[in-house]
DNA sequence: CGTTACGTTGACTCCCGTCAAGATCCGTGG
DNA sequence: CCACGGATCTTGACGGGAGTCAACGTAACG
């Protein structure tokens, strides 16, 4: 078992996967000359803590591949995870010096770090950064919002429908695959972790994929392999409208 | 019944009660003769709504006094309060060129409004504008993910308390009022929309708030003047560590 | 007054959490 | 190859917390 390695491998930021996505996506070469500067890569286990709240964080990342999430846990255990983060996400706050939440990979996760103070440095004088921030910050706040709909008003099956919907809909535009009828993925989390990110218990979980499965929803091979037989049956039963699922 | 009205009073940016906390904190007096040149204000009633979502966002706006709320709602009309907007918080998205959410008054409100696209010309332009807005932006992230927290994981007497403190610290605060035992405010908002923020129906937040007044936690005069008398109690029903709430 | 919005309370239902027992999968080692 | 143990997942029984439906107070305002 290994801890989190800081690695020696060196990708030049031009030949990067996350090159037009990431905080550096807008970034002309003498900006991203002076992030690849101060860039260094650690990999991270799944399972493993990345940052712990209250730590004081000294870097800032962006996931290169891999994925983490940020959770928050109450004095007596309950847990609530309140972001995913994939690949071009970015990890951390310019301009507060602890961590406010707990930050966990749940795959192998390869992150791209600035210690945090050049890298504030940088956002106060090479604006293309700030202001790519900001969009990314935005997008992360709708997500949020997003989310905020969902647990505080939806049920259990329109919970489980809208993290399949997602899920799914993500994987298939990673891999350039049309969002069809048919279309199958991989879960890429647990039960459990499904639950943590729902609002809801492992049991409630697992009852409501059987239900969805009975139902015709979803076809299940083995418990992590999904196939929607029909987009339109699933959309419908997310709470949302219908075409609001559809777009993008 | 008069709809929203652009008033024809003009307050002088410095004079300005928002002025070093909203989006124009850090501006500089260049930067903020410009903002002044593209100004101008409007006022809504209690109830008013003051963006739809799927609307043009056609301007921008700083809240000045008074509140409103975010929200959206389900297609079988089920809604969830997203935000609450008080004086110095922004509202609408540059870059985006829809609203997303609903944007309603709960109290008789004033804006200051900047029309969308000078706006962000502006932000591209002057810095401090596009720092400051960065900086807002994750406190509200912050903010969301607070609630996140409590609408997917807390119980229903645990919401209550937790409304309960924030409102009473803050309007503590705002007038200046030590928070202490015997601390007693007035909540600005209806049953209905306690329970909108909160996730739960209004008769739940009902019976929940004659529990806790049964229960001795707090003291009510009418329905909306509400009376801590020992602040220690209160913030130990809301589920949270004890000390995380009472800083600050 | 009557009207209307807002708030409280009661009776009942049901969804989801809790507790518990199995089932399934998988890697390890004899 | 099979046995074992642990993690993960499923299923069942049961209870409680919050939603639903309905009636009744209460306050504000014409």
């Amino acid at each position: 078992m290994t801890l989190a390695q800081t690695s020696t491998d060196f990708t030049s930021c031009s030949d990067c996967n996350i090159r037009y996505r990431a905080v550096c996506a807008t970034c002309d070469t003498d900006e991203l000359r002076r992030l690849e500067d101060i860039k260094y890569y650690r990999t991270f286990d799944a399972g493993q803590p990345i940052m712990f709240e209250g730590d004081d964080m000294n870097f800032v990342a962006s996931v290169v591949s891999g994925a983490a999430r940020l959770s928050r846990t109450l004095p007596d255990g309950r847990l609530q995870m309140l972001g995913l983060l994939l690949p071009s996400d970015f990890i951390g706050r310019p301009g507060r010096d602890t961590v406010t939440y707990d930050v966990e990979a749940i795959q192998k996760v390869t992150l791209c770090c600035f210690r945090r103070k050049p890298f504030e440095d940088l956002v106060a004088t090479t604006p293309h950064i700030g202001q790519r921030l900001l969009a990314m910050s935005l997008d992360e706040l709708d997500v949020a919002r997003e989310w905020m709909m969902l647990l505080g008003r939806k049920t259990a099956r329109e919970k489980i429908t809208c993290l399949l919907s997602l899920i799914g809909r993500r994987t298939a535009s990673l891999h350039l695959q049309p969002i069809a009828d048919g279309l199958s993925f991989e879960m890429p989390m647990s039960r459990e972790a499904m639950g943590d990110y729902l609002g809801l218990t492992i049991e409630t979980v697992s009852r409501q994929m059987t239900a969805l499965r009975k139902d015709g929803v979803i076809e299940l091979e083995g418990s992590r392999i999904i196939t929607i037989p029909d987009l339109a049956v699933l959309m419908a039963e997310t709470g949302d409208d219908a075409d609001g699922g559809m777009l993008a």
